[in-house]
DNA sequence: CGTTTGCATATTGTCGACGATTGATTTATC
DNA sequence: GATAAATCAATCGTCGACAATATGCAAACG
């Protein structure tokens, strides 16, 4: 009964409930940039009352897929070309420095797990799995923010991904070169797994600097 | 009749209000760390509603400078060690991007304006006025990363850097050897308005590495 | 015709009271 | 004395109402 207390806390805050629901439609794209969101309508769809539906739009305009216009609307928020420059440079930076972090203090346990991802991540993209290798791409970023064990920087990162996530299903996500892809993972897992600190640092945030060059372009 | 309209939507959401009175308690350390926080009390004293101080402490949590314990109660957050780690490495990487960005981007204004704090800043030093020598390094700090033009990178610094001062208050900041201190800001300070981004960059982090070391010492 | 003024309306902001839920404390029971 | 049940205080969530505000439209005015 070591680890199982998680679900309890979260689950049963309402606010929290109506945030995700939300947060999903907007992910999904079901709720387009500039979408107006009125607090009754939602109030009456979730079934919540309207301060429970304030203090879940309040969190999402905390995560930036919202925007609140102060007495006269909320609405889903849009990504320009400088809002995308922001979150690319940002998370390279983030990303960067927990590799670093992640190399100097990452268990054995948790090398091994990444570098598990690492391989199911070459598979899936052997196999021509799009979705899933951008699904184990996250994850594979993720394990590295998490060996890191900063919560702080977690924190930040986590934000900054689900933007970046956000950002990819207004843009129509484009799968390009896997090759070098690969190896820049394979490249910056062996960083960290080796402990080198301040190459696998370079190396995620030139990782990061080819996708902003990517996406950039692909924007313009 | 062309800059009069800031003071209009953010000075009268009484969320906000309550959020700053708050927050200048907690900062001020009138409101010691574990130091319980109850609605009914707060609407009290501030007159206003519950709901009003609920917003308010909601935006205190994201802030970290208050804890929310899920159906049981609200408190100051406290800063333990870890957190001090946390708090001054991720500073570092921030302030690192920013100064890389602001001497690739600041204009020459900018890098004046920068310049004319770091004048101050030594004569403030000179003259022995600690309160106000801690004061203009914030505003040194601040000014390189206005001069990034990087919003998300800006809240996020924002928000460190706030916890940064909240535990300074708790520690008892101590001011250290201000001669290196000064030294190791004339150089940044150089390199911003120079337009050396790398060097800008190792200068940053560097400068507050030293910071950690003597905090994790006076800390243990 | 263009500009300004005032009004109608929709939406958010704030309030206060109420019941429900939860965690901690105290009491009762064995 | 240990365990279970009752009690309590605080937060969570709801509801209904009203106030404050912004926006659009229409009337008044030049």
């Amino acid at each position: 009964m070591a680890s199982l207390t998680s679900l309890k806390v979260e689950k049963r805050l309402l606010g929290r409930q109506a945030a995700e629901a939300i947060r999903a439609s907007i992910m999904s794209g079901a709720l387009p940039p500039s979408e107006r969101l009125l607090e009754v309508q939602l109030a009456k769809q979730l079934e919540v009352s309207r301060g429970t539906v304030r203090s879940a739009l309040a969190q999402l305009a905390h995560e930036g897929l919202v925007r609140q216009v102060a007495f006269t609307k909320w609405e889903v928020s849009g990504t320009s070309v400088a809002d995308a420059w922001e979150l690319y440079t940002l998370r390279a930076v983030l990303e960067g420095f927990a590799a670093r972090v992640a190399a100097e203090r990452g268990t054995p346990e948790e090398r091994r797990e990444l570098e598990a991802i690492g391989r199911r991540l070459v598979q899936s993209v052997q196999a021509g799995h799009y979705e899933q290798t951008t699904e184990l791409d996250f994850q594979l970023h993720q394990q590295i923010v998490a060996m890191a064990r900063h919560g702080r920087l977690a924190d930040q990162h986590r934000v900054i991904l689900q933007q970046v996530r956000f950002h990819m299903v207004q843009a129509g996500f484009l799968p390009h070169d896997y090759e070098q892809y690969v190896a820049e993972h394979e490249a910056l897992i062996k960083a960290v797994v080796g402990g080198h600190a301040e190459l696998a640092e370079r190396l995620a945030r030139s990782h990061n600097d080819t996708e902003v060059e990517v996406l950039s372009k692909a924007l313009t």
